[in-house]
DNA sequence: GCTCCGGTGTAAATCGCTTGACGGCTCCGG
DNA sequence: CCGGAGCCGTCAAGCGATTTACACCGGAGC
């Protein structure tokens, strides 16, 4: 009635315990044929092995920790599903599994990120889109633990990291937009992150080498949860101190759409009063009204690889990760022309 | 160098190992005095209980499996996010662990969902709105392990359920378009799940009490991922058929969100020709233009009552569950009276 | 003086699997 | 005929906890 161990079905076709371990673990140095047999009983018996014996045994739990910042319903969020999808699905390819851990104040202030590692509830730890805040992410720095940041970094900390590149997304936003004929333009930035700033900052200056004034290129703070809300606030900041601005910037799709919703209640028409663009290329980017023009960050491509690297770190055939991935300017309807004045 | 042991910790302060282990589980049998003991030398040591260990000897991962449909970045979908974050924070409280996975072909192929159980990976499994497809659910009808469905239920099947009010939410859409004066009303239905039948059901046969002729309420199914897309396509035949349709029902806010767009692209105008509702009432919908009527679903509720649930159930302090949460009404801006004619 | 007993703590068996050391066997060259 | 090298398995010691049966001890009751 119970379910079978190791021991029954090494009784059952006459081998030793280990030898049925061993064929578990795809020795070599078992014989096909006494494989074959083993296999044969495993599968007639219904045995399988028991996790927790086995990440005992093996001081592997065949788990990541999967830990994103501490926001409202953050696993509603598509940003973070994009990226934890692409973990998802690489971890399964490695017969990982994958645990979620969120970090608010009670995550920090106990140091669970780090008793997440010592109570070996997870080979490796990936912090996805952490804060300029996170201060605390210091003790990994010469920690014994395997560590990933995903789509952030610290300036000035020795962390693995693995990231969308910024950088590259802020000049082809400038480009675009300078390329309409737009010299006045407002920014939304999220300024909590690292990636957030560097998007800001390479965007002012990308337009400035293009030939903007910096003072026609005002920014405000989108809030800390990057969310409609927050580009809604900042639009209504931006065009009010600004009524001159021909477009704006949002660093992110939420921040964008909300921003077009400003617009919108002032009167205003997308993009013939003002254009809008964002960053993700979110589903929803394609179904607001006007479709918002976007630059595309590859998250789920990124959340594979992140996953990848997390298991080649906790193995040690890496020992170290600084990775940049690049983006794509996709145009829709929310950009056009400035008007004539 | 290495972690310490609960046999370090008993070293340490000179009581058995067993003492240690019994003050962890804070077992009564143990004096103020040793407890306290006790404690002290494993804060001072940095003592922390392997995972692994504990869930072997006990019997209990301590980990609850988190079951969602196989669908395109399901991870990005708000729907699943409410009642996953629900799902997170009640485990949280509870020291409980959350795994997700996904009910893929393979997952259902190779019977990965009594895998789970069999190899002690999880203490519960909740599928969260499994489809009408999903007969292999059947096997947990009479099988040994605790097990529950979110938001879904199979009608002829004896399982475990918790989910919101259909039925109530049909009511209300439809005494809400009725009141308004629409008589000619599409409907977007997912008819993949048995909520969803119940729903589009409940909402026809709710809206003919009222009044209505069964003619005059055509139903379009809006696919399988009940999609913005979904939702654009379905809205399309809907008034391609029915070009004197005055108001659309969607069975999700995404469907609603699509079919809105596909009547701002034939030059209509919402609420004024035609009005549109949703139901969940995600963030989102207070931020389309105009903004979504819906019904509010507590999904995220649901999520914390399914987690308590599932607990219940495995610590068999709990035999069965078959609960409906109640939903309510948001108007918005989406809806309004039928163009005069 | 002896038994019974509640309150504390311990010994030892288990949970189910991994893994490094070791051992028998066959085959080969010298 | 002996020694060494592979090949294939087995032994047995962990991994780090839980848990049941039992032991000790001082005091109450008779």
């Amino acid at each position: 009635m119970k379910r079978p161990t190791i021991c029954d079905v090494a009784r059952e076709c006459g081998v030793s315990l280990s030898t049925v371990s061993l064929v578990l673990n795809n020795n070599p140095r078992i014989s096909e044929a006494t494989r074959a047999r083993v296999l044969e009983a495993m599968d007639r018996m219904g045995y399988l092995p028991n996790v927790q014996a086995r990440a005992l045994a093996s001081r592997s739990s065949r788990t990541l920790s999967v830990v994103v910042p501490h926001l409202n319903h953050v696993f509603a969020d598509v940003y973070f599903g994009e990226i934890v999808s692409g973990i998802y699905d690489r971890c399964l390819e490695h017969h990982y599994r994958m645990m979620l851990d969120i970090a608010n104040p009670r995550f920090v202030r106990q140091r669970e990120y780090v008793n997440i590692m010592r109570s070996r509830r997870a080979d490796c730890m990936l912090f996805i889109a952490s804060s300029v805040n996170d201060e605390y992410l210091r003790e990994f720095e010469d920690s014994p633990f395997p560590f990933l940041l995903v789509n952030h970094y610290f300036p000035n900390m020795n962390l693995n990291y693995i990231m969308v590149d910024y950088r590259q997304s802020a000049r082809l936003a400038a480009e675009h937009l300078i390329g309409l004929g737009h010299r006045k333009i407002g920014i939304i930035a999220g300024t909590n992150t690292y990636t957030g700033r560097d998007y800001r900052d390479a965007f002012i200056s990308a337009c400035c080498v293009r030939g903007c004034r910096r003072e026609d290129l005002p920014w405000v703070d989108g809030g800390k949860d990057w969310s409609q809300e927050g580009g809604f606030r900042a639009a209504r900041i931006l065009l009010g101190e600004h009524p001159d601005l021909t477009a704006i910037m949002a660093g992110n799709d939420r921040l964008a759409i909300g921003a077009m919703r400003c617009v919108h209640e002032r009167g205003l028409h997308v993009p013939q009063d003002v254009s809008i663009m964002g960053v993700d290329d979110i589903p929803q980017a394609a179904y607001t009204t006007p479709a918002l023009t976007t630059i595309r960050h590859p998250l789920y491509e990124l959340g594979r690889r992140a996953a990848e690297t997390a298991i080649l770190l906790f193995r040690e055939e890496l020992q170290s990760c600084n990775e940049v991935l690049p983006v794509q300017l996709v145009v829709r309807e929310s950009t056009g022309t400035p008007p004539a004045r």
